[in-house]
DNA sequence: TTGAAACATGAACCACCTTTCAACTTTAAA
DNA sequence: TTTAAAGTTGAAAGGTGGTTCATGTTTCAA
């Protein structure tokens, strides 16, 4: 009996050299976004994703091994999307409270022009969890250094920590999932403010 | 050509008329959610959930007309679990804060012991995004009540909206996955404590 | 210019799982 | 006790779509 040798073998093959190979990546990148996007992973088809890309069936195994590996390549692409758009809207010379409200207000932009990414990132959580777990985590420890930051600027509150990331995560999340990608009736820079005012002073009256 | 006549006409047929029959539900649904709790709905398999159920794979067509219509029966009943656990904790004597704290506690625990509810509902948003909307808006619904009464009380400010709920209900929904679903490592009071001053007077300083 | 490696193609294979069905057993009302 | 309705059974039909593969085309370094 013939032992199995896997004709691509384990680790970081399947990387295009050339240029054109370079582009077909990319362009299967593209699509994939929008057939999961669109479809969710399990209603997503390879021949819908080739399809979009204008290319054949087969050549989708040039560069991914499985339906689940371009999936991933995708969230992980996505997370870091996510990261550096919160990123490029704090600048030096903003308050930590307003470093909060415009790190809020640039995703909620985001996700209004990029519904989909929101989209693949929840998905994970089924379809690839480590790679779900590892998006908040990593989001969560970002947030809790700016808390950190601004507790040291002695702006916020003595004692913050990961449950604090957490729920300020949660809370930008959901107001995401409402108001950007469900319904954009209300204006980001309102929710971005009252979020920001819960943050400031809670809901307690004066 | 014969007209496609459904054997099994739309509307609610399939209910159980004897005794046994009731049973033999409660039995699928129960390992349904089981089975859909450790797999996920397309892992999942309905030969997995009747050989949960111990029975043979043919009865599961005589309760449901399919495995999304089982997953949809499962997704409201278990919002409806969501919901009456939170409404317990809610006893008359308490203040609005009070009432916050002790949903979100329960909401902690109920996770806790019943994580599968968590990843059911979640899922949802996939494979039946209808029962997912339903779930959350009428979650928020009921949250935006109690921050009125707390309101008319003088307790809460002036202004609660959809909003407000709707980030109190993620930063609930995130600190619950991450304290109660993915670790028991802190307790569900200390992070009820946590998010009930976070939600009393914001992170600012004083 | 040349040839080996990289890339592209799409029909066919195949594993998996939902759904059907016809025969059989149990229940419960009359 | 009778019998029609309700419930049970599991083998097999049937569809879907991920993956393979043998062959053809393009790229690029030498």
């Amino acid at each position: 009996m013939a032992t199995r040798t896997p004709r691509t073998p384990p680790g970081e093959n399947k990387i295009p050299r050339t240029e054109r190979g370079r582009q077909t990546l990319r362009k299967l990148l593209d699509a994939a976004a929008k057939e999961f996007g669109e479809k969710g992973f399990h209603e997503a088809s390879i021949s819908g994703i080739t399809r979009r890309a204008g290319m054949a069936l087969g050549s989708f195994y040039t560069y991914f091994d499985s339906k689940d590996e371009i999936f991933r390549a995708l969230v992980k692409d996505m997370s870091g999307q996510v990261a550096s758009q919160a990123g490029e809207a704090i600048t030096p010379e903003l308050t930590p409270f307003e470093v909060e409200r415009a790190a809020l207000h640039a995703f909620l932009e985001f996700a209004r022009e990029k519904k989909e990414v929101y989209r693949i990132i929840d998905e994970a959580e089924f379809v690839d969890p480590a790679s779900f777990r590892e998006h908040y985590e990593t989001t969560a420890k970002r947030i809790l250094d700016r808390l950190k930051t601004g507790e040291a600027a002695g702006e916020f509150r003595n004692g913050m920590d990961e449950a604090h990331a957490w729920a300020l995560m949660g809370m930008n999340v959901f107001l995401g999932l409402r108001y950007s990608v469900w319904d954009e009736g209300m204006q980001s820079d309102r929710i971005a403010d009252l979020a920001n005012t819960m943050l400031r002073n809670g809901i307690g009256r004066d």
